[in-house]
RNA sequence: GGCGCUAUCGUCUAACGGUUAGGACGGAGCCCUCUCAAGGCUUAAAUACGGGUUCGAUUCCCGUUAGCGCUACCA
């Protein structure tokens, strides 16, 4: 039975990225029928905020997945020291006494890769038992086999075989001079402990992989599947963050824009995963079906968003397709509170009777408040007279039609079917276009030209405001 | 610098070495129409560059270029 994780570190709010680590590793477990873990990697404690985990937390929650396991790193750092010392024990790892330089650890190395600290890795042990006995600080670093240097392989089951020598993986640290495991040491133990089978990650950890592989062969388990994601990246090439990108990184943004969830899912699976087949819009089962890591491409997705407009086109395409599908008790259900926290004075009866109006004109469920604000105003917004002004017509044609208009209306019963009939019959009666007749009452009732069908509108609105409208356009226009 | 990964329309992608290089989003145009949408139809738009291998390369190999990743007592 498979049994993949997703092991986020709270250190920042839930990525875009991540979120779609998190669904192709819910896809593969679901389609396997395997076991879907979530795993808080929460080793670097200098790091780690509550805000983040809250925040990783909300946008697992939106995304509504789920998961069948869970797990917190820090709760379990005995496991990663006791797997740490064991490597020690076998003579695998030793201890490094150089003390931490912070910056200068990072000097240009223009010579090759760095490897290790002169003196400590051929320390013998009883100068290292020795100097730890005295309580100077260590690091236990991993003593990657160099001497002969040999190939480490593994085969990727997105990038296909993997080697690269010995000679060009640095000692690692395993245990912090704290005694806090690394993100290498914890992650391994931890993977082999849970008997994960495949690990679902982005890329950039595929050049890691060789250390991990080294890790789990001194560890003695057998390593998992690795199967690496490629990355998702901003529009031009540079990766995705919070301080260059602003908000549109995080899941959050989508949920408060007004995304479906699942759109959101759809849109990220179509991201360097393809059913290739054509298929685009599915649906949950349809993805659980057709996913698969061979179906997974390996160069990085651009996610395609722009300073005016935050979200990808495709995304907001998929999302309003999903939203014409939706059933109109759901729809209006969920666009109430849209409409509400933007102060609009919204009801669950209304909004029932507006949602079929602008069901195939909202491409979020936000837009309900650029939409429809003019259904739950009192006071409509102010807008210019000349609004009111039809197609090839005048001020003058505007305020007959508004005047004939008011009249008509004020004695037809508000259903559709009259209100087309009597207001059709007014405009032939004055010689002008339908559209003409249209128009001028249209943005008296609506304060703007482009709004739902006319007779639809009305009837929602009610003869009482439709005529109070009107009589302030009217007024607008002596 | 070292090591690794990647390269098809603007974007996401398809094409077991043989296709007029396909689809989608977005764009443009037309139709429908009371405006806006929705819907229908049409259209522009790509194999980074240079060498091989082959009867034949988007596809395989090498090089160049570009981008990305790793190179921490971050993950």
């Amino acid at each position: 039975m498979p049994r993949v994780r997703f092991a986020p570190s709270p250190t920042g709010y839930l990525h875009i990225g991540s979120a779609r680590t998190f669904i192709f590793n819910w896809l593969f477990a679901r389609h396997c029928q395997g076991t879907m873990i979530l795993r808080i990697d929460d080793t670097d404690v200098e790091r780690n905020t509550q805000a983040s985990l809250d925040s990783i937390f909300d946008g697992l929650k939106w995304l509504d997945l789920g998961w069948d396991e869970f797990y917190r790193q820090s709760e379990r750092l005995e496991l990663h020291r006791r797997m740490a010392w064991e490597i020690f024990e076998k003579d695998l790892a030793y201890r490094d006494f150089t003390p931490a330089t912070g910056e200068d650890d990072v000097k240009s190395r223009e010579d090759g890769p760095w490897l290790f600290h002169a003196g400590m890795r051929e320390m013998t042990r009883e100068e290292s038992d020795r100097r730890a006995a005295s309580g100077e600080p260590f690091v236990l670093r991993f003593r990657v086999p160099r001497d002969p240097e040999r190939t480490v392989n593994f085969e990727d089951a997105v990038y296909g075989s993997q080697a690269k020598s010995t000679a060009d993986i640095e000692d690692f640290a395993l245990l912090r001079s704290n005694g806090v495991p690394t993100y290498h040491m914890a992650s391994c133990a931890d993977d082999a402990d849970l008997r994960i089978s495949h690990i679902i990650r982005g890329q950039d950890h595929l050049t890691n992989t060789f250390k991990h592989v080294l890790l789990f062969e001194a560890a003695g388990a057998a390593p998992p599947v690795f199967a690496h994601l490629p990355l998702l990246i901003a529009p031009d090439g540079s990766k995705l963050s919070k301080r260059k990108h602003g908000p549109v990184v995080s899941v959050t943004t989508y949920r408060d824009g007004g995304f479906l969830p699942h759109a959101y899912i759809n849109f990220l699976c179509l991201l360097g995963w393809s059913p290739k087949n054509d298929r685009e819009q599915m649906t949950r089962q349809e993805l659980v079906d057709a996913f698969s890591l061979d179906g997974v491409n390996r160069s990085n997705a651009v996610v395609n968003f722009s300073e005016e407009d935050p979200f990808d086109p495709k995304a907001v395409w998929l999302n309003a397709e999903l939203i014409r599908q939706m059933e109109l008790d759901e729809l209006s259900a969920q666009l109430l509170p849209f409409a509400r926290s933007a102060g609009l004075a919204a009801d669950a009866a209304k909004m029932r009777k507006v949602a079929p109006l602008i069901r195939e004109r909202i491409k979020t469920l936000r837009d309900v408040t650029s939409v429809a604000d003019f259904f739950f105003l009192d006071k409509l917004p102010p807008y210019g007279k000349a609004e009111l002004i039809p197609q090839k017509g005048d001020e003058a044609m505007a305020l007959a039609v508004l005047t004939r208009g008011r009249e008509t209306l004020s004695g037809v019963e508000f259903t559709h079917d009259s209100l087309d009939c009597s207001l059709r019959a007014a405009a032939q009666e004055m010689k002008i276009k339908a559209g003409q007749m249209f128009q001028p009452i249209r943005v008296a009732v609506c304060g703007r030209k482009n709004a739902p069908p006319l007779f639809e509108t009305l009837e929602v609105l009610g003869k009482e405001t439709t005529l109070a409208r009107i009589g302030e356009a009217i007024a607008m226009l002596q």
